[in-house]
RNA sequence: GUGGAAGUAGCUCAGCUGGUUAGAGCACCAGAUUGUGGAUCUGGGGGUCGCGGGUUCGAAUCCCGUCUUUCACCCCA
């Protein structure tokens, strides 16, 4: 019977094992020298801890089951939760700020779509305990830093950033009253995926005032920060809020050298009704791909979830649109490229070696056996093949498992010598035995 | 969850309005080549045409259902 692979899941076969590691090592080395440590949860928590913060629309793409004690639990959907559910735990125990990463497996079943998938891996980066913004500037500079790392210009990615603490703000001074303001997040979220005149007539009918409506339309066309108090007045929480977002703008531009991937954008809203603060999501320039990555700052999620009231911000981004843009942008070939073997041993079949009484000592094939031991003992990559055939068709073995170098074990074996082949220049040399085992680990670390 | 499109070999696809034994390229395996790889040539394996049902003398081809993929919505933690 022919099983095939659960809708919205993926196989990894050994060239998209490459590509996935690529993006998680990428994830893991930049969350390291950014100062995060790594921390990962169990793969499922109760159905309940994920209730609390989303709702019920989001236990129908959950993957829940019972377990045989009657508990009803679910393939966790995201992190934040059990993030918080483990500092919460020992939260007077921990030292703070705490910089944490992660790159869990998460699971949604919703219907598949480009860039989404219902398995995937997402990176999390996340700073607990401070509610200064030169941490929402770390999480935007961590993330660019990635972006970066894996050759992406900020001709090809920017990050869109805004603030809910801002949106309020102005929404607020506008004359919009606090029931109002989460169906217009959603709205001025879809913005700028609607054509002008849809958004217009939907703006009409949650704003029926046709001048706040209009003061609501200017302030999403504002371009640059500085600009915000020309368009919607004084009054001090909007200037607080400015000067804010003006902050990290300025850390991420003057101290942390990437100004150029970052840019303000009132349409970031972001679908979540815990941000607080700084919003912000990362969108390739060209193409129709959905966000790369969002996160911003929420100052109440520990606490909604039976914690301290302690402040956070952080950042989540998915590999699944992140790997069509890397493959568009053809940066992932060159890594592909890069996997292979140090040495694969090969030798000429059936010669038989004698001791100094003419008696056999070993064959070829036992030798290479035994050559290759000594390689993986000294943590090199090693193989040769199992069935004795031509030398040829070893060769050929040779470079396709992309070997670097292929020693060959042949006659000059009886004097202790074996030829060492350079793959890539095709080279070979004579070299004795002993001599090229001791001096293997000299030159490597350049490599 | 709603609507559209598609499904033929591991991959990309051909197969005219239903008509013998379903093809090609790439990939894979073997040989040419028992001490020298990436090339070339020759040969080979591999398909219940996504699955189930119907129409028909006859279905990869037409119809219905179903599954999967994909696009647009809903949603996007």
């Amino acid at each position: 019977m022919k099983i095939p692979p659960v809708k919205g899941t993926r196989d990894f076969y050994p060239p998209e094992m490459a590509v996935r590691n690529f993006i998680v090592d990428g994830w893991k080395k930049v969350s390291l020298r950014n100062g995060f440590e790594e921390y990962d949860g169990p793969i499922f928590e109760y159905l309940k801890m994920f209730q609390i913060k989303s709702g019920d629309e989001i236990v129908e793409q959950l993957f829940s089951l019972t377990d045989r004690g009657g508990r009803d639990l679910a393939l966790r959907p995201e992190i934040t939760p059990t993030l918080a559910r483990m500092v919460n735990q020992r939260i007077n125990a921990l030292p703070r700020p705490i910089k944490w990463f992660s790159v869990p497996r998460l699971f949604r079943a919703e219907r598949p779509q480009k860039g989404r998938l219902r398995e995937f891996f997402q990176w999390n980066i996340d700073i607990i305990g401070t509610d200064d913004v030169l941490a929402d500037a770390e999480i935007i500079f961590t993330t660019i830093d990635y972006l970066r790392q894996v050759g992406l210009t900020s001709e090809d990615v920017k990050v869109k950033m805004s603030s809910r603490r801002l949106l309020a703000a102005v929404l607020r001074t506008i004359g919009i009253c606090d029931a109002a303001l989460e169906p217009l997040y959603a709205l001025l979220d879809k913005k700028t995926k609607l054509p002008e005149g849809t958004f217009r007539a939907l703006l009409a009918q949650q704003v029926p005032d046709s001048e706040v409506a209009e003061k609501i339309e200017a302030f999403m066309d504002v371009k640059k920060i500085s600009q915000i108090k020309n368009v919607v007045g004084l009054d001090d929480d909007v200037d607080a809020a400015v000067d804010e977002l003006a902050m990290v703008h300025r850390f991420l531009r003057e101290d942390m050298e990437v100004g150029e991937y970052c840019k303000f954008d009132p349409s970031i809203v972001r679908g979540l009704a815990y941000y607080t603060g700084v919003v912000f999501e990362v969108h390739a320039q060209e193409g129709e791909l959905r966000a790369i990555c969002g996160g911003g700052r929420y100052d109440n999620l520990l606490c909604d979830l039976g914690g301290p009231s302690i402040s956070a911000t952080g950042m989540g981004m998915g590999d699944c649109v992140l790997e069509i843009l890397l493959r568009k942008k053809g940066l992932v070939e060159k890594e592909l490229q890069r996997q292979g073997l140090d040495f694969f041993v090969a030798c000429v079949p059936g010669i038989t070696f004698d001791d100094q009484d003419g008696l056999v000592k070993s064959t070829s094939e036992d030798e290479v056996v035994r050559l290759t031991t000594q390689l993986r003992k000294k943590g090199l990559c090693a193989d040769f093949s199992y069935r004795s055939v031509s030398l040829g068709k070893q060769l050929k073995q040779a470079s396709e498992r992309n070997a670097g170098t292929c020693i060959i074990i042949g006659e000059e074996f009886k004097d202790d010598k074996i030829a060492v082949k350079d793959m890539t220049t095709g080279e070979q040399e004579l070299l004795g035995y002993e001599e090229f085992l001791s001096n293997l680990g000299i030159g490597r670390e350049e490599k």
